[in-house]
DNA sequence: CATGTAATTCCATTATCGCGGAAATATGGA
DNA sequence: TCCATATTTCCGCGATAATGGAATTACATG
């Protein structure tokens, strides 16, 4: 039993397969991947990586939809804010200090590669 | 082995005990708590929280000192910033709008708590 | 040095995870 | 309907993680 959904999540991105595909998610924006490009680009057996893709999904980390006989899975970002969101919940109460070099963090993530946003 | 740092972040903290763990130090902020006020606050018997002590320590999340004869665990803020660094790396690639709302997260995250910073 | 406290290490048991072969399900096209 | 493609499910094996009792190390005090 998984009492706090956080757990599920990171416990689903503990792994570094899982972590690399949903990182290739992120990546891959809206649009999505189909199970088998991931499995081309990770370099892993369609039933492994589909062991995986359902323990992201079941964590809320990523959606599947079904397009003609492929699969497309799409990071869900609002799972993935929420997460980071618990993670930093808490800093401030015993060193505020934190909270601005986490918000360097972001624009730092986002600037240093030159990005747009 | 554990190849990538991050993994062996989010597999620490991909664990009840160890997270509320984490959270409580984040709270406490640099003076840190002893081990033993740990274990009673999370209700926990001491050799578990040792051992889980140790897997937070060995992925850098938390830092021990000794001080008398009990052992203080601080969190250590410059690996959660890391991760969270790592976590958000890729979002601008696929998607631009996601880093927006981690900003706001972000500040938020202290805001909403009436924290000050 | 003896004692009590703090914390860790050792160890065995149980539970869960990761993996991949083989079979099954779903879809689209001839 | 039959076939090929895409993906998942089933199943078993080996590895790793979680747990807590008991013993051990580290420190401070008298």
């Amino acid at each position: 039993m998984e009492s706090l959904p956080a757990v599920a999540s990171l416990a689903a991105l503990a792994h570094e397969g899982r972590l690399s595909v949903f990182r290739m998610l992120v990546q891959a924006g809206a649009g999505g991947l189909a199970a088998g490009e991931i499995a081309r680009r990770a370099g892993v057996p369609p039933n492994s990586l589909s062991a995986n893709l359902n323990i992201l999904s079941r964590a809320g980390l990523i959606r599947p939809r079904r397009e003609g006989r492929s699969i497309i899975y799409t990071a869900d970002y609002d799972s993935m804010r929420g997460l980071l969101a618990f993670l930093v919940e808490d800093c401030c109460g015993g060193s505020p200090e934190i909270c601005a070099p986490l918000a360097t963090v972001v624009s730092q993530g986002c600037d240093a590669e030159a990005r747009r946003c």
